[in-house]
DNA sequence: GGTGCGCAATGAATCGATTCATTCCCCTAG
DNA sequence: CTAGGGGAATGAATCGATTCATTGCGCACC
């Protein structure tokens, strides 16, 4: 009825005693307006989508927590997805939300190739990069400069004194990892250290396991470093961990640094210097920006790339060594 | 038009070149199937909501990979939420979950008074309670016997030699908590030790920064503990950290137990001993519950409450003192 | 007293998938 | 040759909120 859609949305519009005599109805039938009609009539949902690489790393929490916070300010819900990395999930997920006729899509791509996003763009469904920068002018991305954040790390530790670092990386073809390692050599370069003070300790995983595997083969390594920066927090606690299990001093015989600053890293026994990623305002600014994309009528909206800046936070872990 | 609908739902009811034809014209249109429009049809959505206290909580986040694992077997999507302990904030959930006639509501609750819930069975949403007892046979429950898992910790620490433990409790209005205070002072009991040997240290929150105060707290106690007993693994974590920025030795001075299992807990650089609780078996467990009492149409669901058993895993913050 | 204006409430159309009754066709059997 | 039956496609009704055109009512002004 049309009155009734009136109290709810337009109340001034409708006679006090009217609007009074609809309410108690509304109370007393236990009324409550279904959304799948709303959304059939408006064409889209009140529900705006977050999909991550990995809900177990309190990064992403943390980006998810900034992300619902603009979204409940603006009266919409958030619904949180794991691709966890793998470019299938994302796909799956990607239909899902078309699906949904979800207003909008956070996402950080799992597929470094690009072809889910430009699948997905075809449903003219608005999608803001998170953590990764635009391609083109075509899409909003939120990402950190992971070039300044590598350099940070590495820059940090060179200036203590460190002449051979290692890199504990993580999934070659995520650009975060590869972008952080640019930044840790052009460090090495700007302290006069050949590429060869950098080595490098793949990983395939960016989780605290794969840290602990990485520390063991540090230990292994001949020379051993005297320093290791990690891809993430995650990667550095494992570390951190193999180092002490194997009695090898932290700060003392090796320093670490690691990367995301989560809580955890700042809770470690032995709290973990780290370039800190503003991941909170990173979902919020993400999710701004993709309402804004999403109340755009006329077609005004320009797409805008921001690049947030990373900051170190020096903690125990690498203080001087020697 | 029905027959695409029947093409889409019961391809076998439709020749094979008809079928054909649909499908490349729905290739081509590059249509996506309305799920509003479903859902208003079906009258329920296919998108079951997690509503738990603390996602910055690994536990939590275990607990939503195992729903969302069951829920995706079964074609439907996970709408993850966060209450933060809030009932306000839980009830404008519940809220909004009703308006999307969500097919179903995993939910740990925060509103200690059961208010919320009942509130919310009016408009029969099947729902399954997480991590707490069912009050009545009225509803489904998965909960961990926290009971147990209280003795489990204190009567390690107890046969270990310790006569007085400090307990660093949380929220007093959350049920696990005090479940575990009772099984803790059931192990005291258990070997003729008196309740005043369980120091209660109160906390209102039930994180790292938390714990980080309960330690300060414990490091003033007069007589010391030579034990503490923390009701989840972040605080387990702070208290490890301020003891050991005062240099006070774990497990040697004092000896900790933590609880939950979470991943930092056997990264920390002394690996915690802590209580386990089968976070991904119970996610999984109650999406399972849910589903069933979801798809069942004639009523003859009946409610059930599973316990799980919990599991002390010991680590080195716990080895023998002295 | 009659005409006109304006505010409020009513009713119908719409969104898109589903479902079921109906129609349509073709083939077979009487 | 026709009637009947079965398999396949069509079309209309439905879900519930919204929106807009329409109706209806009351008051004021001529």
């Amino acid at each position: 009825m049309g009155t009734v859609s009136n109290v709810i949305n337009r109340p001034e519009a409708v006679l006090p005693q009217t609007r009074a005599r609809v309410l108690a109805a509304i109370e007393e039938l236990g009324y409550v307006r279904s959304e799948s009609a709303r959304q059939l009539r408006a064409g889209r949902s009140r529900i705006m989508a977050l999909l991550v690489l990995d809900m177990g790393n309190p990064f992403f929490v943390d980006v998810a927590r900034g992300a619902e916070r603009a979204a409940r300010a603006a009266g919409l819900g958030v619904m949180v997805c794991n691709s966890g990395q793998s470019p299938t999930e994302e796909a799956e997920y990607l239909g899902l939300f078309a699906e949904q006729r979800v207003c909008g899509v956070l996402v950080t791509p799992a597929d470094a190739t690009g072809r889910n996003l430009e699948a997905f763009s075809r449903h003219r469904i608005p999608f803001v990069l998170v953590d990764r920068v635009a391609s083109g002018t075509g899409t909003c991305a939120v990402s950190v400069d992971d070039v300044r954040g590598g350099a940070l790390g590495v820059g940090h530790l060179v200036s203590a004194g460190h002449r051979s670092v290692a890199y504990v990386s993580g999934p070659g073809d995520l650009h975060q990892i590869r972008d952080r390692r640019e930044g840790a050599l052009s460090a090495l370069a700007d302290a006069g250290l050949p590429p060869e003070a950098l080595v490098e300790i793949p990983s395939d995983r960016l989780d605290v396991a794969a840290g602990r595997d990485a520390g063991a083969r540090l230990l292994g390594l001949v020379p051993r470093p005297t320093a290791v920066f990690c891809a993430n927090d995650l990667l550095a606690l494992g570390v951190l961990q193999a180092l002490y299990a194997a009695g090898v001093r932290v700060p003392h015989d090796i320093a670490i640094v690691g990367y995301d600053d989560i809580e955890f890293a700042a809770a470690a026994a032995v709290p973990l210097t780290s370039v800190r990623q503003p991941a909170v305002v990173m979902g919020r600014m993400a999710a701004e920006l993709l309402l804004e994309e999403a109340d755009d009528e006329g077609g005004t909206h320009e797409h805008r790339s921001v690049v947030l800046q990373p900051e170190l936070v020096v903690r125990a872990s690498s203080a001087t060594p020697r």
